[in-house]
DNA sequence: GTATCATTAGGACGATTGACCTAGATCCGG
DNA sequence: CCGGATCTAGGTCAATCGTCCTAATGATAC
């Protein structure tokens, strides 16, 4: 059963297309040459464009909440776990100020098209927002969790927003320190073991 | 001579629909409908689709500087100014929860086609950009004025991406609020007669 | 009133889009 | 070796895209 492989072959590509050209500029025979299969064929595994961008969304919250596991996994303080979402801006840097950030530019399109998959797009900020609100609580901060998680998503959002804009490397940098500096004054206590 | 009125009529239908529906979606057809014009008529006054987004271009970062100089003169003091640069996220927050920012999504989109109109647009940025960092150079921060005015700009892209994402509008309110209190501790001494 | 130029309407073009169809290739249990 | 199911390639479709062209209309000067 090669075509589960075809499949995902074809939705990896459309991911990588959605995000670099956006969805409604890439064509099916941008992700036929990208794949190097047929246009038609396409049609096999999925009936409308809108299943390929179902398909890219639903990808992309899987690897989100792989992403949101592997944090949760490999760091013990809810302060480091957070460091490592304000790391995302780092370690990915040379393509957001290419195409700044793929849920935020997704999200944006979408609702510009008033698009169907607009809300299931959205899922995909939830996710950081509920995980984000999770560490939040662990730091003793229940009562406004879920403010401060929207809060830091917001920052990360303008920065790659801006980013973009500017091809600012420096900017990225910069911010993310005081994103980091921000989250060290939130809860003194709880950070200092990483310091022990 | 009713060619300007024509031609203005046509990019003020331009400016409107690529914030609303986003510049590729955006076909002449649409334009031709919300103008009432013939889409053949666009031809005579613009050769090329990239001319009408030239001239909304244009035309935004003229009202962009007749927006700046309006503040300018209508506050004396730079923080008063900037709390009308904040105030946008307050005063927009309808077509702002629908469509986002007008400048970001813009940007993003024109950077993901790799259109050549794309610095152009990111220019509209840098209006504020300057202006803000002005505005924080009279506040006696000219050492990192600029970098004052990136983390405003930046806290707004984040607001307007989030706030569309999410139509949480309490969200904005409640975000512009801390910026209001962020620029009210960066210098306390001018900000002081606002309060006298 | 006529000649001239500016402006507009609307049709037609080639290219490309998403969508559909069918014939052939591949696989696999019997 | 076969026969049915699975999978793929490529052609075709109508619709729509940006672009172009021409004829009709409007206004202006003499």
């Amino acid at each position: 059963m090669a075509a589960a492989a075809t499949r995902q072959h074809i939705v990896e590509a459309a991911d990588r297309l959605f995000y670099e050209r956006g969805f409604e500029a890439t064509a099916f025979a941008d992700i036929a040459a990208a794949t190097g299969l047929s246009r038609g064929n396409f049609y096999y595994h999925f009936k409308v464009k809108n299943e390929i961008l179902d398909a890219v969304i639903t990808l992309r919250l899987e690897r989100t909440r792989l992403l949101l596991a592997g944090w949760q996994a490999a760091a013990e303080t809810p302060v480091e776990r957070i460091h490592s979402f304000i790391g995302m801006l780092i370690g990915n840097r040379a393509k957001i100020m290419l195409y700044g950030c793929p849920v935020g530019t997704l999200c944006a399109e979408l609702a510009k098209l008033d698009h169907i998959a607009s809300s299931r797009a959205s899922e995909l900020f939830t996710l950081f927002r509920e995980w984000l609100a999770g560490q939040f609580s662990l730091l003793g901060r229940a009562a406004d969790a879920d403010r401060l998680a929207m809060h830091l998503l917001m920052r990360s959002q303008g920065v790659a927003t801006l980013a973009a804009a500017f091809r600012d490397e420096a900017f990225i940098r910069r911010e993310v320190e005081q994103m980091n500096l921000w989250l060290e004054a939130l809860s003194p206590a709880a950070s200092l073991p990483l310091e022990t």
